[in-house]
RNA sequence: GCCGCCUUAGCUCAGUUGGUUAGAGCGCUAGAUUGUGGAUCUAGAGGUCGGUGGUUCGAAUCUACCAGGCGGUACCA
C-alpha cells in the first residue's frame, strides 16, 4: 500500500515568502538583542528527560507534553519544549568559567506534544534572551526595554504593543492576605488561582470570579473546577488584579494598601518600584512598559517580576472576525531553575518571544516585512542545441551578481514564458537562431509587459507588438537586465 | 482530554421527499497562435461524495462507529 502523502498534525511547512520573512524577523530581533549585549547561544534540540524536569510524577515515563524516545541505552531523551531549560542545563554544566552576570539570546525551534489551534502548533519558534546570576531588578528592567525595542526593531509601531509588568511576590502577598500560603508546596490551590486570573484577558472578571469560586461552565457545556475562594476573598484578588491605575506610580499606589501586612508583597512592591522608577528614568514609561496586577502568567517557576508582551491593535481572521492571538511574548524571573542542577540558587530572568505567533500576526496585518521577492532572470532555451550559450548567459549574469538561471526543462517556449510568470522572474532572455545570427539577444520586461497587457484585448495586437521588449547586442545583456532589476527594486 | 459544528474535483461551493451516468465557477493541461507569460474561444484531465459497517429494491442524502478539520474549554511543566 502507497503511504499518503499527508503532513503531520499540527505540524507545517513554510515556503519562500513566509520563510524570507521569518529570516528577516530573526535578524531585526538578533540585531537588538546583540546591540544590549548578549551572546548568541545555540544548544541541541534534544536535552535528557530529567534535564528538561519532564517526568511524569510517579512514573518512569516522560509527560505526555513533550516529545519522547529512548536512546539505545535507554535513557529518556526529550524534545526541548522552551530555551529555558536547556539554559539552566548549559549554566549549570558551565557555572565556573562562565562570566556572572551570563547573558545569552539563543533562536530555535521548539516543540511541544500538545492538542494544536489556530495558530498553535506542535513545532515552533522562539527567540529567548536571558541575563543569569544577578537579583538586580535593574537586569529585569533591561529585559523589558529590550522587548520593547525588538517590537519597534520588527515593525510594530509604537502604541500597537505594550510591555506588561507585574511580580509574582506581590501576587503572593494578596494570596497571604487571604490565607493561602504560598510557599506550601500543595500549592496546587494558588496555580489555581493564578491560572484563573491569567484567563482575565478572555473571560473578564466574571468569568474569572467563577474560576476562583465554584468553578464556571463555558459555552459549550464544560465544566471547570475553581479554586473554591469564599466570596470575599475573590473579591480581594480581583480589586488587586483590577488595581491598575493611569500611571506606573498610580498603580503602585494602588496595590500598596493591599499587600501592606505581607512581608513578600512589601519586598514585591519594593522591586515594582525600583523597576518604574528605572523605567521613567529610561523614558519607557510613554506607554512601551506599564505596570499592570492583571498579568500573571501561568507557570510556576517565576519567583518575582514577569512580564508579557501583547499587540494592542485588533487582528481578523479571514472571515473579518477578531482573532485572539494572546501575548506574543513573555518572561520573568525564575531564581531556582539551575539550582535543580546545583542545588545552588542561581538568579536568572528573561524573555522570549513567541517568532511563529507574532509572525502570523503580523501576516493577518498585512504588514509582513519582506515585499514579494523577484524570481530569477530566465534564460529560454529556444534551440536545444545551443544549450552551452544560455548556460553561458546564465552564469554571466550570476557572476555579475544577478539571481539567473537558465530553463532546465524539456517543454517549449510557451510553457518556459509560464514557468517565468510563475517564477516571479524580472524578465527572460530570448535568443532564437534570427537573434544568434544578428549577435542579439531579445530580454523582455515580465513585470512592464503584464502592465501594458491590461490594455491590450487583442490578442493579434498582443503578440504583434510585444510589450516591453528590447533587442540589445549580446554583449550588452548584463547591463540591460540589471536595469531591468534596478527599476522594478525601487 | 471534554463539548459542539463540519467533511462533495487542486480551491470555493451547488446537489430537490433517498431514485439512472454527481454538477458549477475558479484553477490546471492542450489547441486556436510554425518563436512570446495576459485576454478570448474550444477541448480535455481531474471524484471509491473523509473511512468502515448498518437500514433500504436503491444512499452524497438516513444511521452507528472511526478519522480529519473548525470553534469553545481544559492542559501548556
Amino acid at each position: 500500500m502507497r503511504p499518503a502523502a499527508r503532513l503531520p498534525k499540527g505540524f507545517r511547512d513554510i515556503e519562500a515568502a513566509e520563510l524570507r520573512a521569518t529570516q528577516a524577523m530573526l535578524a531585526a530581533i538578533r540585531e537588538t538583542y546583540e546591540r544590549y549585549g548578549f551572546e548568541p547561544l545555540e544548544t541541541p534540540a534534544f536535552e535528557y528527560t530529567d534535564a528538561l524536569g519532564k517526568f511524569l510524577p510517579d512514573a518512569d515515563r516522560p509527560n505526555a507534553g513533550v516529545f519522547s524516545l529512548q536512546d539505545e541505552d535507554e535513557q529518556w531523551l526529550s524534545l526541548r519544549y522552551d530555551l529555558t531549560a536547556p539554559l539552566a542545563r548549559f549554566v549549570a554544566e558551565n557555572y565556573d568559567r562562565l562570566p556572572k552576570p551570563f547573558r545569552r539570546f539563543a533562536t530555535g525551534t521548539v516543540w511541544r506534544n500538545e492538542k494544536p489551534g489556530p495558530g498553535r502548533f506542535r513545532q515552533f519558534t522562539q527567540f529567548d534572551a536571558d541575563t543569569v546570576g544577578t537579583e538586580s531588578v535593574a537586569a529585569d528592567t533591561e529585559i523589558c526595554m529590550l522587548a520593547a525595542d525588538t517590537m519597534e526593531a520588527i515593525g510594530i509601531k509604537r502604541g500597537e504593543y505594550q510591555i506588561r509588568v507585574n511580580n509574582r511576590k506581590v501576587l503572593d502577598g494578596v494570596l497571604e492576605g487571604i490565607g493561602i500560603d504560598p510557599a506550601d508546596p500543595e500549592g496546587e490551590r494558588r496555580l489555581t488561582i493564578l491560572r484563573a486570573v491569567d484567563k482575565l484577558d478572555r473571560l473578564g472578571a466574571e468569568g474569572v470570579a467563577l474560576l476562583l469560586g465554584p468553578g464556571r461552565k463555558d459555552e459549550s457545556g464544560d465544566f471547570t473546577a475553581g479554586a473554591g475562594l469564599e466570596q470575599n476573598a475573590i473579591e480581594k484578588v480581583l480589586a488587586f488584579v483590577a488595581s491598575g491605575a493611569a500611571t506606573g506610580d498610580a498603580t503602585l499606589d494602588a496595590i500598596a494598601p493591599l499587600v501592606a501586612n505581607s512581608e513578600s508583597g512589601t519586598k514585591g512592591l519594593e522591586e515594582l518600584r525600583e523597576m518604574q522608577s528605572l523605567i521613567s528614568a529610561a523614558g519607557y514609561d510613554d506607554g512601551r512598559i506599564r505596570i499592570d496586577p492583571s498579568i500573571v502568567r501561568g507557570l510556576d517557576y517565576y519567583t518575582g517580576p514577569v512580564f508579557e508582551a501583547e499587540l494592542t491593535f485588533e487582528v481578523t481572521d479571514d472571515d473579518g472576525r477578531p482573532v485572539r492571538f494572546g501575548s506574543v511574548g513573555g518572561g520573568g524571573r525564575y531564581d531556582d531553575l539551575v539550582a535543580r542542577f546545583t542545588g545552588k540558587s542561581v538568579p536568572a530572568t528573561g524573555f522570549s518571544i513567541g517568532v511563529s505567533r507574532l509572525q502570523a500576526a503580523l501576516a493577518r496585518l498585512d504588514r509582513q516585512s519582506a515585499a514579494a521577492t523577484l524570481g530569477p532572470a530566465i534564460v529560454l532555451v529556444m534551440d536545444r542545441a545551443e544549450l552551452p550559450r544560455y548556460q553561458r548567459m546564465a552564469n554571466d549574469l550570476r557572476n555579475a551578481g544577478v539571481r539567473a538561471e537558465m530553463y532546465l526543462g524539456t517543454s517549449g517556449m510557451k510553457a518556459q514564458m509560464k514557468y517565468a510568470d510563475k517564477r516571479g522572474a524580472p524578465c527572460v532572455i530570448i535568443q532564437g537562431s534570427n537573434e544568434r545570427d544578428e549577435g542579439v539577444v531579445q530580454i523582455k520586461d515580465l513585470i512592464e509587459g503584464a502592465k501594458a497587457a491590461q490594455s491590450i484585448a487583442d490578442n493579434k495586437e498582443w503578440k504583434e507588438s510585444r510589450p516591453a521588449q528590447v533587442s540589445v547586442p549580446e554583449g550588452d545583456l548584463v547591463e540591460e537586465v540589471k536595469k531591468i532589476i534596478a527599476r522594478h527594486q525601487g
